[in-house]
DNA sequence: CCGCCGGGGTAATACGTATAACTCGACCCG
DNA sequence: CGGGTCGAGTTATACGTATTACCCCGGCGG
């Protein structure tokens, strides 16, 4: 009653448990004839056959298996990331894990004893790099996601044009007439966060007036931010740039309580382009951020390292998103 | 310059392997002195000893892994689901990987070749029923989540309260003078939705007026159904029941485009309480599922499975989270 | 003085797979 | 007719761990 292997699938076939590797492994050309070769991949389907993977990967020395270090799964960008490798992956015979605590409790006490499969490279966002130092499995290869490509240890890394999108976003505000911005920043301290910082600063700060109010990560927090930050009408900003939809969210949540219109008296742009950002009233104008492109490329820049290939690809392209919450400037 | 073996250790502490392997696995109570388990402790540390998870499964047998299978990750309460249930595993030396194509293209080739990491045994939301029996892996312990408990193999299931979660609903809207009810209705074929119309229909079936309308779990989806459903001011309802939080948003926004208030011309409650809820405008009314319970529980409930223990547990109870998107009916 | 016991370890083995090295006919060519 | 080659398999081994069965030695009761 318990799980065939191949030795059992040998002897029900009549040949070597070796044969039945082979065969079951693909290797057989000119090594095993058509007839037994078809003989035995019949009866392991009747018997019901499956190979132990931990076997494979004791004597593979290789588990196929990629870790994905992500900070929170239920944010949706990290949850496309992991689609997009996980896509890859499966497409090469990986798979993919994600790290202990994905809600960003911190490692567990052990933490590779939780990615219990055996692992053969890390893939790490940026976002998640104190969790990363805390993993310390410096023997692996490691790709890096949207973090700062000169500096750590990581083999190869994966990043987005987004000093472009920042541009993008930027110019269609100018175009539209705006001169008084307002940079609404993630209260985090990561890379992906200081290059927009530098890149809004050195595209708009010389030549017009830019404000800097940070707040953390959510919709409340944002609203909260906005709510005192436009309280008083004169100096009120026409337009403001959000590090993120989630922080885009609370500005437009605290322009209506302040009885300010979007985009009418005040424009707004966010950065991903989540399901939320179509799914609030007005639907926003944002940079989108091919998540599920960045894990794709993270997992093949992992496949390539593993092989020794080399490995460069440029940043990849990011667009914006004209919607409903950007407008001319008001009078 | 590779890892180092348990082997290594013993030959660097001047031990034998058995000795190592015994200390390690907290094994040695009266086996081993106290000296010598200190002093290969410490050897293992420095020499930065990690056990092969690949060998250690092999001799055991087992992998302290399972298998989450859900429809989408991108949706936040299966990635809320994965984030109770890892951190349940975790706490008992367990790991969780996900079901191979979480962007639901589908099973790969070989479904079990993906979740590489051999498996213990197999969580299953109901949604993703039809991906289970793709995988096939009947031999493996099953706990099902969120589904029909009458029916399918599954070793033990997890379910929520969710008839008492739309009764409560209900009678907030009635006690709010609601007589003319829409149930925007997921157009999803599982038990849960199943469910929550069946309880609908007999809590306001019989007594008041209640139309069904369906629409795919999108937001836009839901808007167009909903403003084909309003479109007519005659029998027009005074109150939305949405099966969902996305078609819920999905409604405000059609309600918005007629020019109808929420919640003073229209009250519409949502399920599931996302961050979606808290983002819209106004904050939407709706039934909170603690999805993270739920995938507490299905790990709690596997671990029991697997260890012979019986496992049984009342449904999990839910709670309607009152915000701005109901009130008392239009005169 | 002998047998026994228990503390402190060690030798040996099995888990299931992949693969390198080997065997054994049959056939072919010189 | 003998040596070489090729097709079709088989035998043997290693991967790194956990665990069972054994071993050695000092002390102790009889």
């Amino acid at each position: 009653m318990t799980r065939p292997t191949s030795r059992d699938v040998a002897t029900a076939a009549g040949v070597s448990q070796a044969t039945v590797s082979l065969v079951l492994g693909d290797k057989w050309r000119g090594r095993v004839s058509e007839r037994t070769a078809a003989h035995v991949r019949e009866t392991a389907t009747t018997l019901g056959y499956r190979p132990n993977l931990a076997a494979r990967n004791l004597r593979l020395g290789s588990t196929r298996t990629a870790l994905l270090v992500v900070p929170a799964l239920t944010n949706e960008f990290f949850a496309r990331v992991y689609t997009g490798a996980a896509r890859v992956a499966a497409a090469h015979g990986f798979g993919v894990v994600l790290y202990p605590s994905p809600d960003g409790t911190g490692p567990a006490r052990d933490p590779f004893a939780s990615a219990r499969a055996a692992i053969d490279g890390v893939i790490a966002s940026s976002m998640a790099a104190a969790a990363l130092d805390a993993i310390g499995g410096d023997d692996l290869p490691l790709v890096m996601l949207d973090s700062d490509p000169t500096a750590g240890r990581a083999a190869a890394h994966v990043n987005l044009a987004m000093t472009d999108g920042v541009r993008q976003a930027a110019e269609h505000l100018l175009g539209h007439g705006h001169r008084r911005f307002l940079h609404l920043a993630a209260d985090v301290d990561t890379w992906t966060f200081h290059i927009r910082a530098h890149a809004l600063a050195t595209l708009l700060g010389p030549t017009t007036e830019l404000r800097t109010v940070r707040a953390a990560l959510s919709v409340d927090a944002a609203r909260t931010a906005m709510e005192t930050a436009l309280a008083n009408p004169t100096e009120r900003p026409t337009a403001i740039l959000c590090d993120d939809d989630v922080l885009a969210a609370g500005a437009c949540k605290a322009a209506r309580r302040l009885g300010l219109r979007v985009p009418e008296d005040l424009s707004v742009t966010g950065i991903d382009d989540l399901g939320l950002a179509t799914a609030v009233e007005p639907e926003l104008t944002t940079v989108r951020l091919p998540a599920e492109q960045v894990g794709e490329h993270g997992m093949n820049a992992l496949l390539a390292v593993l092989e020794g290939r080399p490995w460069t690809a440029p940043d990849i392209p990011v667009h914006l998103v004209v919607r409903d919450s950007t407008g001319p400037a008001p009078a």
